[in-house]
DNA sequence: TAAATATACATAAAATTCTTAGGTATATAA
DNA sequence: TTATATACCTAAGAATTTTATGTATATTTA
């Protein structure tokens, strides 16, 4: 995948449902991207400890049968900051295709 | 600046202009981008030293009075693969864009 | 004219993020 | 019953970036 847009991807599935596990947003993403977005797990269960720890997602360990689901929601702080990286990733988005059209001068 | 775009800028530059020297290539995109692509030189340097590694660069040191300057252009290979670079940066911007703007289910 | 800024290259340490590879365990499908 | 899917996790290494530093010449400004 294409690097440094992990974290935004993540707080965009949180932005859109107020709660997900990690597996399921793993498969969301996959789904919704047409098989575009591939997050690997020892990249994702890291950036989900990481935001937790900055204090941008609250977490809810739940029992399902006889498994384990950790839940992630955006804490308020999260909240803000996601509405700020998405904003920010599609003003990014915006001028590298801006950039990438420019014709020799 | 955002990650893993560093290359393909470059590459994209190359692509326009046939020679262009590091420092140049730095101010350049810092003008057509409006301020908002900005490279550092500890990034620029072994970027450009990496893309010449793998055979996309060729270089060539000319003085400038009592100045070096070291001009890069793309090689053949190097001409091929910036095209893929931007290509697939462009359908990235495009995955990427479709993503952000998803509606809550 | 002296000092500050711009030009022009470079590298090294540390930080960040990602891939690869492995580990554990339950549930379901073939 | 064996393979695949679900569900979590971490650690080593790779790759890229930031920060900091170094060197040196040229130009602008005070």
């Amino acid at each position: 995948m294409f690097r440094g847009s992990l974290d935004t991807i993540i707080l965009k599935m949180l932005n859109n449902n107020s709660e997900m596990y990690g597996y399921e947003i793993s498969q969301e993403v996959k789904k919704l991207s047409d098989g575009a977005f591939e997050i690997k797990e020892g990249a994702l269960y890291p950036a989900l400890h990481r935001l937790e720890a900055k204090g941008l997602l609250e977490t809810e360990s739940r029992s399902i049968g006889n498994r384990i689901r950790k839940y992630y929601r955006l804490s308020p702080k999260g909240n803000k900051e996601s509405k700020t990286q998405i904003s920010e990733m599609q003003e990014f988005l915006q001028q590298m295709n801006s950039f990438l059209k420019l014709k020799p001068s």
